[in-house]
DNA sequence: CAAGAAATGCCACGAACGTGGTATAGTGAA
DNA sequence: TTCACTATACCACGTTCGTGGCATTTCTTG
């Protein structure tokens, strides 16, 4: 792979490592690399704790996966860890070569199965949106609430009186099966209303 | 579009419309599409609103959003209604010709700046925990608070008196930067704390 | 049109909250 | 041994909340 590099014009490969504990001293010096490429299946530490590191020492060097792994765990955990981009060992050498310019053109170079599994994920995140029949106006007060407004200080906003606010409110507790602010705010996180 | 589609080998666009709503009824026959090209900003039903509908109706059948639009927002609510892909209008007909065989062939073709973001949503869904200082029993009186417990209801909780409750309680408001159990609880999920 | 939902408005009262203090005891770092 | 922080505890005051009930005015929608 580093001769591959080597030998397209404007890329080069400065170092090659067996593990990330050995790549790591690298980063003490002035010369941080563009793009770190690398594995996750790693002796010692793992190669998600290694991009952690990495991204630590270095959060301007973008780092590429190439691996084996395609369970969901590891393509969530290596993205969270900071990975901008997710190759399986089967691209053939000329996509890695690609991947490594898409990159660092601001892009995020995913095999196909990578991706559809990624946007598979994310479509997980929020499948239920319990409806508890709030009106349009009971979600903005709400909203506002949210924020952290007082009954007085949403009538104002929404040239409402006091009273009216309070009916609102009123009925929201009892759509949402709670009797506190901090309940009502909680349920709208948890359960991604509004 | 069409035109170019229907020139494509092996690729056929039976029907385009103008709006979701006049598409649907389509879906009343038997011949249900393979792929839909879709934008999300529309007169009537939004884009978003029409995925679900259409994933309803059809579930096998694979949506491709080509939009102009690349809010966080738009692409996360698409995504999460079940699109397949995402392409913005400033791509090439090939590539959209190019992402309607890649989404068949199993993959999720989306815009280098798309791929870009949603790694970048993705990555926000775990790990930081900005850091007010808040100590070990702030952490856990703030827990309860988020469940939605009265002052005497955490104070029986954790066996201590209500006043003590009171003292954590506007620490927690000094180090969060709020002034209202509203504002405490959001800044909890917004920020991901605890 | 009639029925029903939504939005608006008002009152009153006890409970809970937010904020200003003060104070003691323990722990660990400077 | 100070110094700083944390956890604990108490008090008082004014503000805001949660809840009970009631009423009027739009809108939808069948």
């Amino acid at each position: 792979m580093a001769g591959l590099i080597n030998a397209t014009e404007g890329m080069q490969c400065s170092h090659s490592f067996f593990s990330c504990e050995e790549a790591l001293p690298m980063f003490s010096t002035d010369e941080l690399p563009d793009v770190i490429l690398s594995d996750i299946g790693l002796p010692g530490m793992s190669g998600i704790q290694g991009i952690e590191k990495f991204k630590e020492l270095s959060p301007s060097t973008l780092i590429v996966i190439l691996t084996v792994y395609d369970d969901n765990d590891k393509v969530f955990n290596a993205i969270c860890a900071g990975a901008s981009g997710y190759l399986l060992k089967d691209s053939p050498p000329e996509k890695v070569i690609e991947a490594i310019k898409e990159v660092l053109a601001g892009g995020a170079p995913m095999n196909m199965q990578i991706a559809h599994k990624v946007l598979g994920m994310f479509a997980q995140f929020k499948p239920k949106k319990a409806d508890y029949g709030l009106s349009d106006r009971e979600k903005e007060i709400l909203h506002y609430m949210v924020a952290g407004l007082t009954k007085q200080q949403i009538a104002d906003k929404l040239f409402l009186s006091f009273h009216t606010v309070n009916t609102h409110l009123k009925n929201i507790y009892i759509k949402l099966h709670v009797n506190t602010r901090s309940g009502a705010v909680s349920k709208v996180y948890e359960e991604h209303l509004l």
